[in-house]
DNA sequence: ATCTCCTTTGCAATCAACTTGCAAGAAGGA
DNA sequence: TCCTTCTTGCAAGTTGATTGCAAAGGAGAT
């Protein structure tokens, strides 16, 4: 999915198509794969010069690109939330995050390993439960 | 363990006997079984009138009893990080967190779920790693 | 093309949860 | 008691994100 995807999908959505939204759009699409944070984000518009758009802006189109499911958001503690297009899901697909501490590469891992804990939870009278995981370490890469 | 017990605990890892650090302890001991945020004990400690001590060495304390194994921190995303006192484990024990979002009750959980998918990451190359785990929802009490 | 309404944006301010710098203050061994 | 070194208090700074509000600008209606 491209630009124009994301445009038609902000429309499914009753959202409108404006400058930050399909700038953030743009930076997303070109880094494909990475995660990035706002602030990242943010630097890429200003420096590709054409146009500037606040960071206040930058988080709000993410927040609400979250939650149309448009990106994926990979949260670990203790530091910026990070984004990246989410490339056809349409779908607020779960997922756990793997981060590389050496060249942080972040990737998302399959399958749910809590959902097993959960059933038990669910048996002893736990319910709605949500959860997330942060996993981190060295990649294959860079464990030399 | 109680009081005499943690000053034997500072001793023992070479850190002294100070105002801050008893009444941070007194509170956690009094409380024990709850989790406690810096604010709370720092309000604690404050209305209980003998004594005042910065909010900063509040965190400082915590830290350092973290550092030696003297308290359980839970952390959620989004919120202060929250501390209980460690029974008498000495060791900084592993542990993984429930949170009922209706009335606040944390919990440790026995078991490390994790420990599985980790080891199917070393076997792809992956090493050193950690990881961090939340799960909330409603505790069977407030499930009604 | 223009109007109009309602969504978005930009800007400045605010927030929460810590962290840091540094001088003054106490532990506790000698 | 003295002296060294660890701790503390206070103020200020940081980071990541949110909020209030007036101005700007999509996009459906005319």
């Amino acid at each position: 999915m491209a630009l124009e995807g994301v445009h038609k999908y902000l429309k499914k959505h009753g959202l409108r198509i404006t400058t930050p939204r399909t700038s953030v759009a743009l930076t997303l699409i070109e880094r494909q794969g990475d995660f990035l944070s706002p602030e990242e984000i943010h630097h890429s518009i200003q420096s590709n010069g054409e146009f500037s758009c606040d960071l206040v802006s930058v988080y709000r189109v993410l927040k609400k690109y979250e939650e149309i499911g448009l990106v994926f958001k990979s949260s670990f503690r203790g530091e910026a939330n990070r984004y990246a297009f989410a490339p056809e899901s349409g779908e607020k697909s779960h997922k756990h995050f793997f981060k590389c501490v050496e060249c942080n590469l972040i990737e998302p891992l399959k399958g749910c390993i809590v959902a097993k804990k959960e059933k038990e939870l669910n048996s002893l009278g736990y319910q709605n439960l949500t959860h997330h995981l942060e996993i981190s370490g060295l990649c294959p890469k860079c464990a030399t």
